[in-house]
DNA sequence: GCAATCCATG
DNA sequence: CATGGATTGC
């Protein structure tokens, strides 16, 4: 399950819920907005998930991979000369004995307010760590079983909005980013998972505004988090779903839990 | 009562409780930091305090008067030349037809942290509103049933501070404050009514600080608040007390409430 | 609109 | 240690 949690002390209670009634085998957090020294990390040791990889900064950023199955953890990347705390990546045991999926947990910038390079230097810092992300795909091989979670900040397809008309000017929605995303995904040979289950002509969103609180209820939202596998992992991959209800609990963060399920057999 | 609530929005479930298990006539709150147009009102409402006086400013300061029975507000007074939402004053009805009662809601400057005049203002000014209040008290007539309660923010007597050795150097505790206080004391011909029930050989508080969470177990206090009676309101006193429990509370202000208990019979 | 951090106040 | 507020980020 990936979810960007906005705070992971926050969310504490709600990740706990559903780590308790879906019982994922690996969570990748996003968002995390906690130091290391202050991770929970005895909560989630109750709840079974042992295994834990944990890069935050406290305030903003910070992601997490928490798993009840052994991880065997990849060296920290730097992405376009920065340490901001945006990538984790580990192998997973996901056969006993052998078979593993290389896993990787993305929190992209969000890119600020206005949609220019020249006058918003978020926008120019996403745009790059979008180009960096394409030009990592491309050393990639097919072959192995990998899987890419988060909150890539990006609504590629029309339907990723739920207003396109005017979401194209928004930073998340451009023509540039969406190109850019699209080139990434190539470049990867990577599929967009719940775009399997999901035709691309129907709605499909993982976040909705905090500012307007009337939009997850309107049906207003953002499509910002995926789960992208390349084609080693296709033959493993049961299904995936976006767990969206959980917008609708009380206290809830901006995003969506998704969840990828994955075969241990063959 | 009269309680320094240290924010009337924090503690409102806790006003509540009180307001419903005591269930006062009258609720004199200070430190409710909060903006009038904030303030709850409606709670106060439900609770049966229909008549309502506040004054505010939001973020700190802010005094408020609530009742059950009917308020007849004084002008708001300025004190050493401010306005800084630290006294309300109204006229309470205690028997019904005719006798009131003149009540003063007042919450004295902390005064900072350094005990010099010259090096800390906040000290200077709250040596000054006390001489206010004394040149004030010379003014009043003996014979009005009149109550003045509230955090005066100093510690008058030797065993209104757990340690009197050390906390003579503290503001609270100097004895220019306590000097002060004797004379706005003796000006108004007041009588300190929780002094007539606890012997002045004894310790008593009404305030434990947050810093030492352990203060309040450790009986570690001092004495802050007070309910002060002029001449003419002596034969209505039956009785007061100290709530100091709900210092234990969970969530709890610093300060403990002061009840105090007049007859409406004569 | 939420969340964190830093600051002033107590 | 606990408040509220300003600021920053999303």
């Amino acid at each position: 399950m990936s979810w960007n949690v906005n705070s992971v002390r926050r969310r504490l209670s709600q990740v706990g819920r559903l780590a308790r009634v879906l019982r994922p085998d690996v969570l990748c957090l996003q968002e995390t907005k906690v130091a290391d020294d202050f991770f929970p990390r005895d909560a989630f040791r109750r709840w079974g998930y042992e295994h834990q990889i944990v890069l935050g900064q406290g305030g903003y950023n910070g992601v997490a991979i928490l798993s009840r199955r052994r991880l065997e953890a990849r060296p920290v990347r730097r992405w376009r000369g920065k340490e901001d705390k945006r990538h984790l990546s580990a192998a997973v045991e996901i056969a006993p004995g052998g078979r593993e999926v290389e896993l990787h947990c993305f929190y992209v910038p969000s890119g600020g307010g206005v949609a220019s390079r020249e006058r918003n230097p978020k926008y120019d810092d996403k745009l790059r760590f979008l180009s960096a992300m394409t030009r990592w795909s491309r050393t990639l091989d097919a072959e192995t079983p990998r899987l890419l979670v988060g909150d890539l900040n990006v609504a590629w397809l029309e339907t990723d909005v739920w207003n396109h008309e005017t979401a194209w000017r928004s930073v998340g929605h451009t023509d540039l980013e969406r190109e850019s995303f699209g080139r990434m995904v190539r470049a990867g040979g990577w599929t967009d998972l719940e775009r399997e289950r999901v035709p691309a002509a129907e709605f499909h969103f993982s976040w909705w505004t905090y500012r307007h609180p009337g939009a997850f209820g309107a049906g207003r939202g953002w499509r910002l988090d995926y789960a992208l596998g390349s084609p080693g992992l296709a033959p493993h991959v049961v299904g995936t779903d976006t767990v969206s209800r959980v917008r609708g609990w009380k206290g809830p963060s901006d995003h969506a839990p998704i969840v990828v399920d994955l075969d241990e057999t063959n």
